[in-house]
DNA sequence: CTCTCTGCAAATCGTTTGCAGTGAT
DNA sequence: ATCACTGCAAACGATTTGCAGAGAG
């Protein structure tokens, strides 16, 4: 029952549909686009459901939606309440996690330069991951 | 003859819709939507053109596009080459340009931790301008 | 003259919305 | 019973594409 609490815990109503989206965004340890998400539903459902339910979600602090440069689609994220950047691969688009932030004084120090209250930011990482290194070896 | 000569250099042919689109880009100290690039155009032209140039400008790196999380929209800058961010008002969505960039010994780390190749970063500050802050103020 | 660039119109893609019916409390 | 949630279809906004004519070298 630990998904209908955590809705309950965020005063959503229980319905399977946000059942659904909330499961496969714990199960999944990558951010998910919404297509992604969909096939991974163990139900059908319409897309506009799920923009509205991952509306919801990010409204909540749920999850945290980002958009990568290449592709320029939003991917969304269960948020476990680690602080995370992505570095996602030029060829192959995989994302993978980074729990690392080099930003914690860089922050204050920009506050003071602007006078700006710096809210969030967003770190993207891009590269070419060690397969795509490897395979565009060996077709050269 | 600046320009013209900036085309040539790139290997661009020239033409009256180019020349249009980097001057506005180059006159302009802060990031513009596709919008605010076809306003401030002293002809008209069509925005698939616009779209076709600002692609082609941007192989050729003489500008950096980026996608804010909100609004999520494209923005262009003519590349000046100076490493720099972006700060943007989460309430008026003016975009300050930042030139200080905390990453460089950050990228190495993360180079060596996950043997990636990093290729480029984007990095997005979000907060409150000092203006927007003084009318919150006031209006509480 | 040749080949690229442009304008136009239509297509496409991700996302949002209105509305009527369904479902949770 | 009430009010929020869902599915469907249509609308939307940004971006892309095919094509025929215009323009650069």
């Amino acid at each position: 029952m630990e998904i209908k609490d955590e809705l309950r815990a965020h005063k959503l109503k229980y319905t399977k549909q946000r059942y659904a989206v909330l499961e496969v965004l714990k199960e999944s340890e990558i951010p998910l686009t919404i297509n992604q998400i969909k096939d991974n539903l163990d139900i059908t459902m319409d897309l506009s459901t799920i923009y509205r339910i991952l509306d919801a979600f990010e409204e909540k602090k749920i999850l945290n939606k980002t958009v990568p440069l290449e592709p320029s689609l939003a991917v969304y994220d269960y948020n476990r309440d680690i602080h995370k950047h992505h570095l996602t691969c030029l060829k192959c688009s995989t994302i993978l996690v980074i729990e690392s932030c080099p930003l914690e004084s860089y922050e204050e120090q920009v506050e003071n330069n602007t006078g700006f209250i710096i809210k969030k930011h967003q770190l993207e990482l891009y590269g070419i991951c060690p397969k795509c290194q490897k395979e565009s070896v060996s077709h050269e």
